[in-house]
DNA sequence: TCTCGCGGTGAACGCTGTCAACTACGCGTC
DNA sequence: GACGCGTAGTTGACAGCGTTCACCGCGAGA
């Protein structure tokens, strides 16, 4: 049943096994003590293996949280980009939503995760893992695709927009899209903006449990949240007066 | 120069002294090194005392850390307040770019208890703190004033607000006002979420280190986004011409 | 003046991350 | 088939952590 020719060696398809062993043990300690309690003697314990073993596959714990960081980040990005791929690439509001929503349904399922992804990134100065970044752009685009096709459907107009602009903020918008190779002018990154820090707070505040609990399950809020995130910038097809800015 | 009977007895006031020395070290140590890194030890070395002693003024590292925390929830609770009080009343759409200002600057200079603050609350099903909870609840009152008093100036078309909220939303958002002893309709009240969303994103992903760094200093993208959040929920009334500021 | 309690000490326990020395075993080579 | 090397794994140790305990001295109140 086995091949006849390992394509990997046998020798690295154990250690492979074995660091996989270590993350998922890692990520199940995770899960139900969180971040702050992960220890690596308990996971080699768990493991029935010494604890200075695990060194031969993982060079710190602060480095094993990282990697367990760009994993989280590597799930949430697939999920999104699952969603979008699933959604009717004609109906833009509905994938944005399907989109959302599966962001959300994914931060509740993995509160830990999202503690690792969006919780302060460790201000040591030090280089972030080149995948977490990696990771965190892959997750973005989705929501940069779902926001290039909705201008390119003419849902968006993106001169009104840009007229709320200032040249700086023009600059800024431009630099964020010519960081991540998007071809999205400063009008759809400035709804993208908007929308990313709205769908993140609500999420951080609900996740994190600082969202009252008499709202009780806040999805239809926000459901509606994302409606308008979006309908407010189809508004400006039809321009209504903007009082302020 | 002293009161010739103090008020308070000179053993309770020593004892009061030294406990504002444990949590001013602790919160140094805090600033610079992280949440994760704080120790009683160093807290007790810095001080000059034997670790043990701590254990006279603070039951465990995690009720001083509770204790920060809240500290923290008051601090950025006064910082909202000044603003507030410091704003022109009559100027809906300036104070409340005042107090956000206000709370963008505190979250920059406070990253860390930006972190404890808004940071996952401790999933141990741990009752929390009595403080932090009413702190929390004097910080988002401030964002209630300043909704209330622009509904109250008929800024807001709260009718028409509330026609796009579903019945179960109404509830949920009235149990809110409930909870915050707060007098405003569930229109008001999907403003002030909004808001809030919106404002803790933003200073989530930033203060984080989660906004792209081509993006440079947002501050002008922050204004944006807090103007457009007030001005959308003023969209539906006869806009006031106000300039933009 | 006596006594009690409070603030403070030092030692200890068990936990942690991490490193160094050592062992055993599998693989590729003569 | 024997050899040697690299690698996974071991034991043991070190320093640091939170926390507890037994003890001690001084100041305040009776």
């Amino acid at each position: 049943m086995a091949a006849v020719s390992s394509p990997v060696p046998r020798r690295e398809r154990l250690r492979r096994a074995t660091l996989e062993e270590i993350k998922r043990t890692a990520h199940a300690q995770l899960a139900e003590l969180g971040p702050a309690a992960l220890s690596l003697r308990g996971v080699a314990r768990a493991m029935g293996m010494a604890p200075s073993a695990l060194y031969r596959y993982v060079d710190s714990r602060e480095v094993l949280l990282e990697e367990l960081t760009a994993d989280g980040f590597a799930s949430l990005a697939d999920t999104l980009e699952a969603a979008f791929a699933a959604g009717d690439p004609h109906d833009h509001l509905g994938r944005w939503l399907d989109v959302t929503r599966a962001h959300r349904r994914w931060a509740l399922n993995h509160p830990v995760e999202y503690t690792l992804i969006f919780g302060p990134r460790v201000p040591e100065g030090g280089l972030v893992d080149n995948r977490v970044a990696a990771e965190l752009k892959r997750s973005v685009a989705v929501l940069f695709r779902c926001m290039t096709e909705a201008i390119e459907a003419g849902l968006v107009d993106t001169g009104q927009v840009d007229a709320g602009l200032t040249p700086t903020m023009q600059t800024r918008l431009r630099a964020w899209a010519a960081d991540h190779g998007v071809p999205i002018g400063p009008a759809g990154m400035a709804v993208c903006l908007t929308a990313w820090t709205q769908l993140h707070g609500f999420l951080s505040l609900e996740t994190f449990g600082h969202l009252p609990p008499a709202l009780g399950d806040p999805a239809d809020l926000f459901d509606r949240q994302m409606t308008d995130v979006f309908a407010q910038a189809c508004r400006t097809i039809a321009p209504r007066p903007r009082p302020a800015g």
